[in-house]
DNA sequence: GCTAGAACGACAACCATTCTCACTCCTGAG
DNA sequence: CTCAGGAGTGAGAATGGTTGTCGTTCTAGC
């Protein structure tokens, strides 16, 4: 399977990327519709599950073009996996350095509005996305290290 | 070369963990002598030259303690590899994702002045620190990518 | 039908990190 | 001193997410 797509749907003002095509569409609708980060492995089993495969490395690539062209946003967790999310889905997590559990944080350094950032700070840097992390230990692994429990 | 540190020398206030050994001390003091990130393996590589070589699994716990003890921070670079600094180093950083090269941000979201944030946030999570990091395309990235370049 | 070019899928390769396990060193007891 | 127990370590194998390779398939144009 594979195709040379004919025609571009999508027709965002985008400022670099050209417009992603049929293929990388269903994986942001699948990001979308999905109410949590997805995993490149998890994206191409849904999209098994809905018969719509896409071979793991084309999801890699999928997921790179949309990423530069702004779609997608992309972190790593602490086992190394990288999970992706809509770009609009503008959430920061809290991470445990022991167990490496990751839970949301209800806040944005830069204020939810997008880029609060100057271009005196940037450079000539063309922002897409960003991530803040905050990182120490749960509640749990705390109870575990203090001295006189374990 | 093993041994069971007899007496700990290190005595900083710590909340949680135990102060780390001697092996330990060495890998921060390397990591606080050179003015950047190193990664474990150039770790691994400044030891041996120093005569005071370890062995890469024990340069990686040591690593994992001393985040854990709130001594170092870390973060990983696009490549996946992950790259060490003192946690007094307050040092963020614009990413190509294209590219993949880092340069340095000249701001903290969190003002500098260490974790500014409510116990209501971190309900019991107990923070080391945080890493604030703005993806993008780098202006050579972005040179490269618009039409009527390449 | 035929050619050129782009996208794709399957699988191999890569490489940072973690795991395993035998060994060394330290400590404490006799 | 000698011995046993335990923690820390080093070398190399194993792990696993990601990327590279390469032959195939599709579209466009003629």
């Amino acid at each position: 399977m594979a195709r040379a797509h004919p025609a571009p749907v999508v027709t965002a003002t985008l400022p670099l990327s050209p417009p992603p095509g049929p293929r990388q569409q269903r994986l942001l609708l699948v990001l979308r519709e999905a109410g949590r980060e997805l995993s490149a492995r998890e994206l191409h089993q849904l999209l098994e599950a809905a018969q719509e495969q896409q071979g793991l490395a084309t999801v890699y690539r999928g997921l790179k073009l949309l990423q530069r062209a702004g779609l997608v946003r992309c972190r790593r967790l602490v086992n190394g996996e990288s999970v992706y999310a809509p770009l609009e889905r503008d959430q920061h997590h809290l991470t445990c350095v022991q167990c490496g559990s990751s839970e949301p944080l209800p806040i944005c350094p830069l204020g939810g509005s997008g880029l609060g950032l100057t271009k005196v700070l940037l450079q000539g840097f063309q922002p897409l996305f960003h991530t803040f992390e905050i990182h120490g230990l749960c509640a749990r692994c705390q109870q575990l290290q203090a001295p006189g429990h374990g």
